[in-house]
DNA sequence: TCAACTTATTTACGCGCGTAAAGTTTTTAT
DNA sequence: ATAAAAACTTTACGCGCGTAAATAAGTTGA
């Protein structure tokens, strides 16, 4: 190993007896050379452990190969499981990701495009904040970047978008719980994002498709911070006798945490149970409903088909030169977890 | 806005009079120029918006404005917290901190080391793995980057250290427990890091102290799914039998909370009351525990103080060029915050 | 074996900026 | 007002690499 000393490309090639241009090449794209060539090269590449500087390399592509990850809230699991698996794709596709968090602001948010576009990156996979989102700035930037939205929509920014189909989400909470015990009531808070919307007016759908009368529930609360808005909403509710059935579907995980924490306070027994005071579900299954009190029955979210069908629309998108045709929405039914809670 | 003609500094510089040098150590600190230059820049600025290809500064710089940001498991909305914190402290000082997470990988943690490397920094912010760590390779890297360890400390490795004082945070709770109640036993899975080693000496010092049997029941586990481990664990010294005392003090929260759904499937009331079979209590406060059922006792680490001081550790290393003596550790108290589960 | 490809080499330029040196202008201090 | 200091301009080079064009060498197939 006699590294220390290889300082640039030049060099490297010298020592490795191939000409700068064809390392070049080949740090582009190993098998873009000859075999007898590439295998003199990474023989060299093992003795003296040379990595071609990525600032100059960055500089010098038209198109570099960073990808950007920006979440809206990476204090929430979910979004820090996802972005880990968006991560490792990007990786091993040979792409150099950077995750950013939003941290619940616009403002953050608007900054964080800023940023990237500096980056100059080959694309960009974006969960929005959702209503709170500055749509010109964002829309603006996705005409800039190659961008896929994933999580929460915005109707027609962005390349290609992946989520959910919050609508079945709901239909299969509802048709579950309409089947096995009350009709639910729905417990949401002021909609972050179209997502909420969604799930809300599903619900509606779905009780009257079931022949039920719906009733929406909805509690003060901003931010993300949605576990106490669940709770305070929780016990507000509670105390003042608001809740219209003994089942209560909350619009997601997070809420329906707060909330069982606000039954739990007013000792009021959560489940399926002759002894129980209520049942509760909620949707996403997220990395926490599992260990609830009790666990939370829930609609699964695939992260795993969510991550990877977003990464594979960037890459199409990349390799494409973006004239890949229309917007493509797609969307991933959930599946009933059940578990103690309704 | 005559904006997307401005392709260089050059032109820029050209656009605003002054000379391409002169706004070259503009954007290096604009303090160093003449306020008369500086308000013709800035006016230019507004007109132009031109922003410094950050590739080719980067690339010039002996040292960039980069900072990194490690993590052990971004998952866990303690270090999701405690990273947002830092990013937003590194972004005022004018730093651009990117942030990564070994997701509780040690191969991904040197992997991210070596990526770091290439981004030339100008300090490292690592909060690493613990005992899964390699060493070797983090003492190396700490060589090359000026790095500031925090949350769980390395000895010797890095040029300071910034945490909490575990042995207090256990002597509090230690004490806080046995002057409330019965004297705790205490839960602990395999240590990934000091800290849960701190923790359980601690807590043995600290019954000895006040005249009891230390009793420490500890459950198999590994990997960062601190929460399944302590249900499993729960589940199991509960079904044998195993628990010695009807107090029972967590190494930490997450591992608490996976307790307390333990303890919520087999019936078991946690709290104060005196209808309650277990009083159950944690350390780190971390964000979910208010919404433990019951709302989880803890002690709580304090957030802000670790990551102020991180930062300041850091940009005093960068700023005193590396010779700023020895190798500082710094441990912050913790304090109690009583809910209703001890 | 020889032409027709394919791949590698040589040479050269450019990317956008940091930075040094020498000369000029402006500011500060006495 | 004048000398000294500070700040600016001009000129020029270098960073490490992408990439193009012309040329040379190697490989393939009939």
């Amino acid at each position: 190993m006699d590294d220390s000393k290889i300082r640039n490309m030049e060099q490297f090639a010298r020592v490795s007896g191939i000409s700068r241009p064809t390392v070049s090449k080949y740090f582009n794209d190993p098998s873009s050379v000859r075999p007898k060539t590439r295998a003199r090269i990474e023989e060299a590449l093992e003795q003296y452990d040379y990595r071609p500087n990525i600032f100059a390399v960055n500089q010098n592509r038209r198109l570099t190969k960073n990808i950007g990850i920006v979440v809206p809230y990476l204090a929430d699991p979910f979004f820090a499981e996802i972005a880990r698996n968006i991560e490792q794709r990007c990786m091993q596709a040979g792409f150099w990701p950077t995750l950013f968090s939003a941290h619940g602001d616009s403002a953050l948010e608007v900054e964080i495009l800023d940023s990237l576009r500096s980056l100059k990156p080959a694309g960009v996979l974006l969960a929005p904040l959702g209503r709170a989102s500055d749509r010109a700035a964002v829309e603006k930037f996705c005409d800039d970047v190659p961008t896929v939205l994933f999580d929460s929509n915005i109707e027609g920014v962005g390349e290609a978008f992946v989520g959910s189909d919050n609508t079945q989400f709901v239909k299969l909470s509802v048709e579950y719980l309409c089947r096995t015990g009350q009709p639910p009531c729905f417990f949401e808070m002021p909609p972050v994002n179209p997502n909420a919307n969604k799930r809300r007016n599903g619900y509606i759908q779905a009780m009257e498709a079931n022949g039920f009368d719906p009733q929406v529930i909805r509690v003060a609360g901003e931010g993300w911070g949605f576990e106490e808005v669940g709770y305070r909403g929780g016990l507000d509710v509670i105390d003042r006798g608001l809740l219209t059935s003994d089942t209560v579907l909350c619009s997601n995980d997070r809420l329906a945490i707060g909330f069982l924490a606000a039954c739990y306070e007013r000792g009021m027994r959560v489940g399926r149970d002759a002894d129980c005071a209520l049942r509760v579900a909620g949707h996403d299954d997220h990395p926490f409903s599992r260990f609830g009190c009790p666990p939370l029955t829930t609609i699964a979210q695939d992260y795993e088909k969510i991550s990877e069908r977003s990464v594979e629309a960037l890459f199409h998108l990349i390799e494409g030169g973006r004239s890949a045709g229309p917007r493509i929405e797609t969307l991933f039914e959930g599946k009933l977890v059940m578990r103690a809670s309704a």
